[in-house]
DNA sequence: GCCATCATTATTGTTGACAATTATGTATAC
DNA sequence: GTATACATAATTGTCAACAATAATGATGGC
């Protein structure tokens, strides 16, 4: 059996908390998950590190790490910088585009397609925040990519907190539509398109927000 | 000799790299490191990888750690995020700011005008990151605080690597502005003067933008 | 003299054992 | 019965030795 990268452990847990098997508040053990994943503890508290970035999860010291519960401020404001960071990252993506990119990106959004159809949920989950990555390292600008990796796993955690019903993110459709419009090179349009779209993933949550804030009684009795 | 904690010696390594005694290109090795702050070569692997997810260095898989050198299109990217986050970060502010927590910004600002009149560097460097950082804190959204810090590094490592001299970052006097509107309860005007803000400090930036990229055999021989 | 190949050195990556800290359970006093 | 103090167990934090990898310098062939 191969040993598995910190990259690697770390895409797995994100996918548990994606796909809600892993719920906020829970506790994440070094030692249980170093061996789930058959690696050293050292190795864990590297991934552990990295999704402490990532927001994934926060680290106490003395205490260990924890699945985060992002408050619903958090959510407003992780949702309105992406917003920023989408238009930036198209942006720039002006004039990088070629032919090659393009078919490439098409080919992701398919993919999507697959998935949903199949309904495969961590493939939809995975391809999903894909696209908004591929569409950084497509305007290659490394900040924006590291930035839009955060934001789109914290997204990953607000959209699994806030939401009961575990369906897709974002649809592909919506997908490809931004692609379109970059393809017939309208910057407006794409980001009119992009907007739109985080507004509609946005929207979904809202329902929820008015929620009373759980207490740590009464969501430990859940 | 107390050892130092894995925060202090990444902000002494921040602090030297802002002070351009450490430049962009610079390896890091781990043991010397280790040496020069009396620690185990294990914690300045955790500085090393927490410098790196604030993008002050590099870390390329068995080859160590350098400072990076961040490209001119970088620096606008970091420059156009960091104008939306701090923008955020004052709409936060709104109904958070009691009269503790202005008397406490004042003094930050007080502070500055210190190290400014006595020419206090390293003072200078922290107290006017931390004035941002601070803002952030005070509006109590944590994703904003960590992203602010990150892009303040970040803004530090710029500032360090396109400009010749090292004059102070931002003034405290622009500072207080922005603190005077926020008592006022004027949010557009408290906005209007952040934006200006980070203008100013960018266009001094500005005039470097269009030099030749350095390529990586003239400034070996620089 | 110049280039390729190989040995040496220096540096990073990984691991397991040990120390420090916190949580849990138990007994005792009141 | 409740609360406090203590002992035990579980968990995280730290370190130093070992392995793997890449940079450096030496050697031989052409």
């Amino acid at each position: 059996m191969e040993t598995l990268t910190v990259e690697q452990i770390a895409e797995r847990i994100w996918l548990s908390i994606a796909e809600r098997r892993l719920r906020p508040g829970m506790r994440l053990k070094e030692i249980e998950l170093a061996e789930v994943f058959g690696v050293s503890r050292a190795r864990v508290r590297q991934v552990l590190a990295m999704l402490e970035r990532d927001g994934l999860v926060v680290i106490e010291s003395n205490k260990g790490a924890v699945v985060a519960k992002p408050g619903v401020e958090d959510a407003k404001d992780i949702f309105h910088i992406r917003s920023a960071v989408e238009q930036r990252v198209l942006e720039r993506l002006t004039g990088q585009l070629d032919a090659a990119k393009l078919v490439e990106m098409f080919e992701h959004v398919a993919k999507e397609r697959i998935a949903n159809n199949s309904n495969n949920q961590r493939e939809i989950i995975k391809l999903s925040g894909g696209f908004h990555v591929m569409l950084a390292e497509m305007a290659e600008a490394e900040f924006l990519c590291g930035l839009m990796r955060d934001l789109v796993s914290r997204t990953s955690l607000i959209t699994a907190a806030f939401r009961d019903s575990n369906k897709h993110n974002c649809g592909p459709d919506e997908h490809e539509e931004i692609l379109l419009h970059l393809k017939n090179g309208d910057l407006g349009a794409a980001k009119k398109a992009m907007a739109d779209h985080l507004e509609h993933v946005e929207s979904e949550l809202k329902l929820l927000q008015d929620r009373a804030p759980p207490k740590s009684l009464r969501d430990a009795l859940v």
